[in-house]
DNA sequence: CAATTCACTTGACACCATGTCAAGTTGACA
DNA sequence: TGTCAACTTGACATGGTGTCAAGTGAATTG
């Protein structure tokens, strides 16, 4: 835990996360970071265990950077239901792009491995209590659509958001984020909101 | 292309489309695949080049077998631009289940696959030409909500429709079937139908 | 009947990325 | 001077894909 370890161990952090943001998401391989850090491969996991637990570190430290709690704060001190909605919408969706490198590549390793997996789940359940928070003040409010039970708009809301609906409306579509915002706040409003609300 | 030759091909691809059914998709190897089908390894690379073309030809395969445009036919024969919509959205998400085993596998070689990526991409593009159809025949009615352009809505129902958020809210979020259905049918419309529709 | 051809087998091997292991090197600090 | 921690170098196991070469056995053909 001397300087030098922080100092290497953080290297290795913001390495890993350009060459995520500005590469070919799982293409990126423990050698290339190690590259780019200005160490052996080996050393690498004299701080990291394997791939995954990286990778994981890796958005933590995005979250630190971009401090996403900062960021949250809007849609956990919204009044209304609605507001809460908007304000939560807002923020993840624009979120996603700052992530999107680390995510892709994390997604991608979901098949294989294991741990890659329940890493990947946990970050989501964190996505889906805010989808759930935001659909509960909207019900107290009586302003969730009668269509839908809290379980299930909590549902759609999350898998409406995920990370591959926003790369394959911008990478594959070729929305711009602005669209994208626009079209999400619309339709989470459409599909969640009753009539008279 | 002698009788044997057809039935060792097809049991191949019988082989392999069972076990994709049955197994954790990507999980499955060329070996497993040989060996369900009672020959060699190698034999298996005599008569598909790489996974990506079995798996493709897999996919060909399954739409024989489930007569995949006779499903579709419904939709093309509707009159109007509304029930278009809703019997492809009945047909199509019908389908995804039947598919699903080898569309995750395909889907999860992506990343690495430069062939699996074309391959998957060009049947993409078949779900999202009958996206368009519909989309098309609801604005050529005047039933498509001025918040979207054609292209806007075609790209966001291929979205919404995409497997991946199938296999999200069945798997992830434990929805069953018909559950899934009767919100795919309610959503699209929430969202394309314009107001008076 | 002999020769050929075709589908398939066996076994070996290259490739490529992850992760492990063992034996150094280097610099700081006691 | 000695020790410890961080890091290096190089080798190696693993596990999957895809390739290559040399067979085998059965049906086809001259």
């Amino acid at each position: 835990m001397s300087s030098t370890n922080l100092d290497t161990r953080t290297r290795i952090l913001k390495s890993a996360w350009s060459l995520l943001e500005s590469g070919t998401g799982s293409a990126v391989r423990m050698s290339d970071i190690a590259k780019a850090a200005g160490i052996s491969r080996q050393a690498v996991y004299l701080h990291f265990p394997n791939r995954a637990d990286l990778l994981i570190a890796v958005t933590r430290h995005i979250d630190d950077a971009k401090d996403i709690d900062a960021r949250l704060a809007p849609s956990r001190a919204a009044a209304v239901g609605k507001a809460r909605l908007e304000a939560f919408v807002e923020a993840w969706c624009t979120y996603i792009p700052e992530i999107y490198g680390v995510a892709s590549a994390l997604i991608s390793m979901q098949d294989n491995d294991k741990e890659a997996r329940t890493a990947w789940t946990n970050r989501e359940q964190a996505v889906r209590e805010g989808c759930e928070a935001a659909v509960n003040a909207l019900s107290r409010d009586g302003d969730l659509t009668p269509r839908l039970s809290p379980k299930e708009a909590t549902d759609l809301l999350w898998v409406l958001l995920s990370v591959e609906n926003w790369a394959k409306l911008t990478r594959e579509c070729g929305w711009n984020q602005e669209t994208y915002l626009k079209h999400m706040q619309d339709i989470s409003q459409q599909v969640l909101l009753s009539e008279n609300s």
